[in-house]
DNA sequence: ATGAAAGCGCTAACAA
DNA sequence: TTGTTAGCGCTTTCAT
């Protein structure tokens, strides 16, 4: 008997070596494209994983050779950023066999660890780590653990690729970018940081040093100006609520935060205040998520281009897979300034 | 020779069970909290366990029990809705020992095949197929396979848990609010879609059917007015360029978009057509992402309560690993409308 | 309550 | 080129 709900076994190797009339050794050869098999063999047992419909089973495979699956642990699936470097990488993949699984660390430290445990328990031939807040240590073990690509992160390794944007660089042109309208007051919205390490390996921190270096350049070192809150919409909320609850003259004239994410809590934070952008203030951030080119929107901002980012972490991730012995290598991407209309000459 | 490259033996089970003096069978039972353990031995495994940092491995334990992984199909990683059930179905796993992953069909029918393939292959313990537009025999099939639940998402199903928003409540709450204010021409832009089946199951059609419900319930038949595009950014804004494109008189005077994506693109195309919102024409999506709330954007629509619907598909998929046996359920919530800027009595 | 042994599906080492 | 065999780490009978 054969109701709807019975399960059916799934197919294995072992029934498509009988279907064929080979042994299992040469059906697995075949279908994992391994040398040392004849056309003949190649084409009965093709035929017979096409007719039987087999699928090989990838915690098996994962006892023995790889699973064909690479993990990509995210702070935050909802910052459109990673969308993108998403994007790159399953491009990259599209016509291998190689599967991308995801899992979001919610911007947590322990959650980091914890879905990177748990990808390393599931046999993942590699890692992506996008804009990880582990500390180095830890991403030196996952590394040497399974193979890894750390993305958006600007520490020394050893042991695992890097692939980042020069964001020193970026900041510098939004900086450029503000100076050449005529703004001298141009305030930053950066992270909060403390820890001196980390300080120097987040994305955030190498954008507040571009954003004082570059105001140092054209002479508006007096008008330094930063606000440390958290990387995300209620941060820059709160950190333009401080700037705004400031006197008149005190106020600036433009805003620079660092990260798109933010940039959407300044708009939130100016709207509230009845204030027009760029009319009363210019407002710029940093990454080019989708949202910043929505029409009410319109922000002027730099494109990281995530789409190669990924692309290129998940080439340096197959090499690797290659040949884990490969000398680690550090791409870094020049970002370009998007002009929109959120910012103008200053009144 | 261990040099910083050497890879380390992971801890199996057998090396627990020797270094706490017991059978590997015994171990077993303790780490899986199975019956039938003295408190004495579990007390000397579970210290062998921290001792040795041991985490069982998913691949092998696939090949006997389960991998205590759940796998998420997501039609688009970039539509925020998402996130939402990714939230829900994330904090509902906080204290198991579970493990969400996630992979994106890119809207696509093929690709969304090929990765519930994948994760099937991948020996996930259950799938979470999110507004899948694979044919209902496909989801059949699939939720044989692997216990399974189909969320957003109308068809019927026998094998299959679904949980859902009432689409068609919800846009008959906007009506309302549309007609409330004084609108008469009240445009609804949809996505376009011929396969019969297909559109009595998804969402979208829900919708459609749920405006023109709820146009005939206010009187307002003759004005019935849809546009069909897709389901998407471009969708919306060149859908909104055909309804500009008429002469004033046949336009709209509220534009109630059946996604908050496609309203973006609406509001694109408004912000072009340097129309203002709600003076010129009123707009509403539906969803209430993230981004409908942003100052500037300010986007009148319906909440889905995209955290609950997570929740509760994830616990009917524990039930339904569970008892595989267990009659289907469809869960239906009732969506509220969240009302901003964007809508507006008309002039 | 505890343990011995078989076996899940696959691949790699080895033999023919 | 092809096949035989062992074993990856775990859970599950089935004895004791």
């Amino acid at each position: 008997m054969t109701d709807s709900l019975s399960r059916v076994r799934r197919v294995t190797i072992v029934d498509v070596a009988r279907h064929a009339g080979v042994s299992t050794t040469a059906a697995s050869k075949v279908v994992r494209n391994a040398a040392g098999t004849s056309a003949q063999m190649r084409s009965r047992v093709l035929a017979a994983v096409d007719q039987l419909g087999y699928r090989p089973s990838a915690a098996a495979r994962a006892l023995r050779g790889r699973t064909y699956t690479l993990g990509v642990v995210l702070p935050d699936i909802r910052n459109p950023f990673f969308a993108d470097i998403l994007d790159g990488a399953a491009e990259f993949l599209a016509d291998t066999d190689y599967q991308l699984l995801t899992a979001s660390s919610h911007d947590d430290e322990k959650d980091e660890g914890r879905v990177t445990e748990a990808m390393i328990d599931r046999s993942m031939d590699g890692l992506l780590l996008v804009a990880p807040i582990s500390s180095r240590k830890r991403l030196q073990y996952f590394a040497r653990t399974v193979p890894t690509v750390v993305v958006g992160w600007h520490g020394p390794g050893a042991d695992y690729d890097i692939v980042a944007d020069d964001d020193f660089a970026g900041a510098g042109l939004v900086v450029a970018h503000l100076a050449g309208l005529g703004h001298h007051r141009i305030a930053h919205i950066e992270h909060h940081e403390t820890d001196p390490v980390r300080l120097a390996e987040m994305p955030n921190a190498r954008r507040a040093d571009g954003y004082r270096y570059a105001m140092q350049a054209h002479g508006l070192a007096e008008q330094i100006d930063i606000v440390s809150t958290t990387y995300n919409r209620e941060g820059g909320y709160l950190g333009t609520r401080r700037l705004l609850d400031r006197p008149a003259s005190g106020r600036p004239t433009a805003i620079f935060a660092g990260a798109d994410i933010v940039a959407m809590g300044v708009l939130d934070a100016l709207t509230e205040a009845g204030l027009s952008v760029p009319g009363d203030i210019s407002v710029a951030g940093y990454d080019d998520i989708t949202f910043a080119s929505l029409g009410p929107v319109s922000l002027t901002t730099v494109d990281q281009a995530g789409h190669r980012i990924g692309a290129t972490a998940t080439r340096l991730l197959l090499d690797r897979i290659t040949d884990r012995s490969r000398p680690a290598s550090q791409v870094t991407f020049s970002p370009t300034l998007v002009t929109r209309r959120s910012t103008a000459p200053p009144r």
